[in-house]
RNA sequence: GGCACCAUAGCCAAGUGGUAAGGCAGAGGUCUGCAAAACCUUCAUUCCCCAGUCCGAGUCUGGGUGGUGCCUCCA
């Protein structure tokens, strides 16, 4: 496949020289609910592994949690992210932890991500980080300053791999709110250990060669990486806004301490945006998966209208663009429901199968092209391939788009479940009086007294039900 | 101020030098007491603008314009 790397700015063939693919995933610091731009990432990377998947690879995929060393801000200044959570909630930073790592994965569950096999909570590796920056500083790439450990940026030939930066420009083009650390020799320099008294009432410290403290935020992932998927990686993936500077930092502390390459790919998801721009954590009051479901909208739906986009494309999130995923995706399961309903013996078409599978390997073999790869499953509809080939062709695609494609057409296809003269009406409080109204109007059309039949089929409307006339009978529809 | 990315219909979007896919919404039709559903038809002479290269440009080059992100909180 070829795949966009953030470090060559270019689509590069993606193959691995083995047939275990290391992949390794930003987790998500959990001091609060995730939003659904959050969400969108997570959704963008699960394709990625399930395609490679797809393709035959076998994936190891690591992801940390941060309950640690998240600071407001990333020098010697700021809270810690997990503390502040915990003062919020008058709870201790570990049930916060707990919680919302809890409810992270809940919402991995309900978009059918696929929660990677190692899940490694910051707090638990505070040793191999210890281990690491000391071999950084008999190395020479990090310094004890003020108290602190700091990673020592002048001693790299490029940092700044991401971006176009001269080292000696970033002076010219630091930002200007952002106060300066004094201990550092250089502006670049990041915090591998803290150490300050400021944290005294820290809950979460731990001893250390210089002194009782806790870790930067950057060691994290570069530890646990190195640990669980080895000195070599495949492909590391994040939101944007991580390249600078957390992705940078942890090339930088990664080489500094294998002393040579390590990561091959990097994959980031560009940002959701709404109306205010980008939908940030921190700014608070950003969407959840739960309002969306609170609002109408199933989980699928909105995996939907990531697919739509491209990772690499800012998507903007608006509601008239999420009833429009809806609709689509809706229609898309009735068009899906007549294929499983039909049962018709009919052969696979080997040729057609082959024919449609190609195509929508190469639409994701483009760069992750996901929007090319739903229209393959329109394709597969419209094409004069029989019922159990085009059944058996969505069922394959879903095991990398994963939208309960087959699940929801059958239940989509109960939710509109045809009430003909005599059945019943599924399980529902208003049962009883909904079989009067239906009989009623049956009578009433029968009679010809229209008037009387779109009253009631107005009442019907009222208690949440659309009724519509098939040739078998009536129709209802839950609105 | 520096760096990067992006710009195709109302919206999402394909396109990788050969004459604008697909989806949703919209419009018209068939069917229906009316609706709904389903099905059929339709929906960009043009891809932000201006120059250039080429037989040929949405695609390549240069210059604008607009949007977005990063520049020590973010997925």
């Amino acid at each position: 496949m070829k795949l966009y790397n953030s470090l060559t700015r270019n689509k590069e063939k993606f193959s691995p020289a083995e047939k275990t693919v290391t992949m390794y995933t930003c987790g998500p610091t959990v001091y609060h609910y995730a939003h659904v731009g959050n969400l969108r990432t997570y959704i963008m990377e699960d394709i990625l592994e399930k395609y490679l998947i797809y393709l035959g690879y076998d994936l190891k995929r690591a992801m940390n949690i941060t309950d640690v060393g998240h600071l407001t801000s990333d020098g010697d200044s700021g809270d810690d992210k997990m503390l502040l959570g915990a003062k919020r909630e008058k709870k201790t930073v570990l049930e916060i932890a707990e919680f919302y790592t809890q409810a992270f994965f809940g919402d991995f569950e309900k978009l059918n991500i696929k929660k990677p096999d190692i899940v490694i909570p910051a707090t638990s590796r505070i040793n191999d980080y210890i281990d690491i920056i000391s071999s950084l500083i008999q190395k020479g790439y990090a310094y004890e300053s003020g108290g602190n450990v700091y990673f020592d940026t002048s001693k790299l030939s490029k940092y700044f791999v991401f971006s176009r930066h001269l080292a000696e420009n970033l002076e010219v083009g630091v930002r200007e709110d952002v106060g300066r650390d004094q201990n550092k020799k250089s502006p670049n320099d990041f915090v591998l250990w803290f150490t300050k008294s400021k944290f005294d009432s820290q809950e979460l410290k731990w001893p250390s060669p210089w002194g009782t403290g806790y870790p930067g935020w950057h060691i994290e992932c570069s530890a646990i990486s190195i640990k669980e998927l080895g000195p070599k990686l495949n492909i590391h993936c994040g939101g944007v806004d991580n390249a600078f500077p957390h992705h940078t930092n942890e090339i930088a502390q990664s080489e500094a301490f294998l002393g040579g390459h390590w990561c091959d790919f990097w994959f980031h998801v560009r940002h959701l945006k709404d109306e205010t721009g980008k939908m940030s954590k921190s700014k608070g009051g950003a969407l959840t998966l739960s309002t969306l479901v609170e609002k109408g909208y199933s989980p699928m739906v909105y995996r939907f209208f990531c697919l739509m986009s491209h990772y690499r494309k800012v998507l903007s999130f608006t509601f008239p663009a999420l009833d429009n995923a809806k609709a689509a995706y809706e229609k898309l399961l009735s068009r899906i429901l007549p294929l499983i309903e039909d049962k018709t013996d009919s052969a696979i078409d080997k040729e057609a199968f082959k024919f449609h599978k190609a195509a929508f390997v190469s639409a994701l073999g483009n760069d992750l092209n996901t929007s090319l790869a739903v229209t393959s499953i329109y394709d597969v509809l419209k094409s004069g391939a029989t019922g159990a080939t085009k059944l058996c062709l969505i069922a394959d695609f879903d095991k990398v788009l994963s939208l309960d494609l087959i699940k929801n057409a059958v239940s989509y296809g109960e939710s509109q479940k045809l009430i003909e003269s005599g059945a019943e009406i599924s399980a529902n409080g208003a049962e009883d009086e909904l079989k009067i109204l239906i009989e009623k109007r049956t009578a009433a059309k029968k009679a010809k007294d229209f008037a009387a039949a779109d009253k009631i089929r107005d009442k019907i409307r009222e208690m949440g039900y659309a009724v519509e006339d098939t040739a078998d009978g009536v129709r209802l529809k839950k609105l």
